[in-house]
RNA sequence: CGGGGCGUAGCUCAGUAUGGUUAGAGUACUUGGUUUGGGACCAAGGGGCCGGAGGUUCGAGUCCUCUCGCCCCGACCA
């Protein structure tokens, strides 16, 4: 391509909207432009980019024996009602009716469609497993899209369904596509984690996603400094703590406590350590229909995870109760405690199981008991409801957790029949029974991996693309357009990177040396080779994007050396 | 959906407190010339329903009311 004959809208400055850089250097380097909120346009640079993306998914996946498919983009609302997410998807799903007055939506991710095309058609367990997927654009009303192609309300996303026969053939599916998915991102040249994630209230038997590790990324992880776990703090589990503060000594025994309300108060006034203290969270959780009070209890060190709280009762939503609502049922704020308690649904934290010489509420105005042991509590419902800090011991080994930001692209998920039982999705097993598919599902985010490409690799010259995912492998640079040998030469090395077989753009636009490097760098090829004052001995440059090194070549050996770096 | 901010040239923004010639700058664009290793210089041009509607006024980019859009924080996000 010729960057005179391209159509390549580069800017000097950002748009007043863009915070990320992803944002900004994809529409400086005029790769995408803002439609409306959430909504792009992909320019031909951007184009290219994402085909480079859906390339590599697409040859993965016919690796690993994935059918392509492409369902109708418009699907009729019936069967969001057959599937009761109607409701529940909200406002997100955005509704219309044809000239016959039908309902439709547009699709937001394909679950319902995916399994009405099996059904009926897929009837034994003969034709099983099959995994189907396709890269599509999506569409979900978002109440707030934000940070560019990050969240848009339009995105393109790889939605893959497999059907199986039993939990093992599922198993064994989704760990093919953990390893398929983990090459995708290797082939991308991206720096990401693959973590255990929040099931939620899908349901399901594992969730894993794919985050690409980012200082923006939404979502906080936990990560080992020594192997391989990670997870999402909303799901991450830590080692049982090793080093325990020494035990204070004392009886069982009701203890006044004036005004003392805080685990920090407490744990000075009694002098221990807040391990020994029993911190009382209460929530309110929402139901699908009414909600409760909850009271969460956790050590005095930890803090309440709120998407496990949130789990361990089954709620959709947990809202922060007030001191009003507390002593309407005749709770004590800042004295609850777990003893004798029958008036708020308690779950307790499982490192709470058989803690000794405690010190929690007693329900009592200014008092608290100590010396508590809590294996009096043994019939009450435990959970893991506290989220680890950073410095915690690592579940698998001896390594220390940290916490990393990371920006989601993929998530794929154990759903068994959570779609196919509603939507009588069934097949015939050996014994001629009519049973539900189990299923998987796999979603992979392509245009929020164009954006996670660049949070990843920018610098404050503009986008570093990394060989996969690059629009232009090389730009050949002309430094004066009116030196006609460099042109001529320029031509010649521009017709031999094609023969090679190198995405090549030729940069012969009538413009200065600096307003063209600042373009490459903003558009960030790979390689530039940079034909100009060297020329006089026989030379040109490369630059390489992502070091901003200059190398000095022969102009001879341009085309084996562009070759070597490229590898 | 709650709170805040912003809509003026393709883009980034002045101008709006206190209404008053023909609405400005930079950049981008067109033409001519000079330049040619880090977004050049000179000259001449084109480009605006001042987001929209209604009002107040002799007169509105500026004041009032209503709307629409966009951004940020939060809630939400299989």
């Amino acid at each position: 391509m010729r960057f005179s004959k391209a159509y390549i809208p580069t800017t000097k400055e950002s748009p007043k909207d863009a915070l990320l850089p992803s944002h900004i250097y994809l529409s400086r380097g005029g790769f995408v432009t803002q439609v409306a909120s959430g909504l792009y346009n992909f320019l031909p640079l951007g184009k290219r980019v994402l085909r480079k993306i859906e390339t590599i998914i697409n040859e993965e996946m016919d690796r690993v024996g994935a059918l392509e498919v492409d369902l109708s983009f418009v699907t009729p609302a019936e069967l969001w009602q057959e599937s009761g997410r109607i409701e529940k998807f909200g406002k997100e799903l955005l509704r219309f009716r044809d000239r016959k007055d039908n309902l439709f939506v547009l699709g937001p991710t394909h679950e319902e469609m995916m399994v009405s095309i099996v059904r009926n058609r897929v009837t034994s367990y003969k034709q099983l497993p099959i995994n189907l997927y396709q890269i599509k654009t999506k569409f979900r009303d978002e109440a707030r899209p934000r940070f560019g192609l990050m969240r848009g309300r339009e995105f393109v996303m790889k939605d893959g369904y497999s059907f199986h026969s039993s939990t093992e053939d599922l198993d064994r599916e989704f760990d093919a596509m953990e390893a398929s998915y983990k090459r995708i991102l290797e082939r991308l040249g991206l720096d990401f984690r693959i973590v255990e994630a929040d099931s939620g209230a899908i349901g399901g038997t594992g969730s894993k996603e794919l985050m690409v590790l980012a200082q923006s990324g939404e979502d906080t992880l936990a990560v080992c400094d020594t192997c391989e776990y990670g997870a999402n703090v909303e799901a991450a589990r830590r080692a049982p703590r090793k080093s325990i503060p020494e035990a204070p000594s004392a009886d069982f025994a009701r203890f006044k406590t004036p005004n003392i309300k805080s685990i920090e108060d407490l744990s000075q006034f009694f002098k221990v350590d807040p391990y020994y203290t029993l911190k009382a969270v209460i929530k309110r959780a929402m139901y699908i229909e009414g909600s409760e009070l909850v009271c969460f209890f956790i050590r005095g060190c930890d803090e309440l995870q709120e998407v496990k709280a949130r789990n361990s009762v089954g709620a959709i939503d947990l809202v922060d109760a007030s001191e009003a609502e507390l002593v309407e049922i005749g709770l004590v704020p800042g004295f609850v405690g777990p003893l004798d308690q029958d008036k708020i649904r308690l779950v307790m934290d499982n490192d709470t199981k058989n803690a000794t010489t405690m010190i929690c509420g007693a329900n009592e105005s200014d008092y608290h008991f100590v010396g508590v042991d809590l294996s009096v509590m043994n019939e009450a419902v435990f959970a893991d409801l506290v989220e680890v800090q950073e410095g915690d011991g690592c579940p698998h080994c001896d390594g220390k957790l940290t916490h990393t930001k990371g920006i989601e692209v993929g998530h794929i998920f154990k759903l068994g029949t959570t779609y196919s039982a509603p939507l009588k999705a069934e097949y015939l097993d050996e014994n001629g029974r009519s049973t539900p598919f189990i299923m998987g599902t796999y979603g992979m985010g392509v245009s929020r991996l164009v954006a996670a490409v660049i949070e990843q690799h920018h610098d404050d010259k503009g986008c570093i693309w990394t060989h996969a995912t690059a629009p232009y492998m090389v730009d050949v640079m002309i430094s004066n357009i009116k030196e006609e040998a460099h042109v001529a030469y320029a031509e010649t090395l521009y017709e031999s990177l094609g023969k090679a077989g190198i995405e090549t753009i030729l940069d012969d636009r009538k413009e200065r040396f600096g307003f063209k490097m600042s373009d490459a760098e903003l558009i960030g090829f790979p390689y530039t080779v940079i034909i100009g004052k060297e020329m006089e001995n026989n030379q040109v440059q490369i630059m390489i994007r992502k070091t901003r090194e200059i190398l000095t070549v022969n102009a001879d050996e341009v085309l084996s050396k562009l070759k070597e770096l490229i590898g």
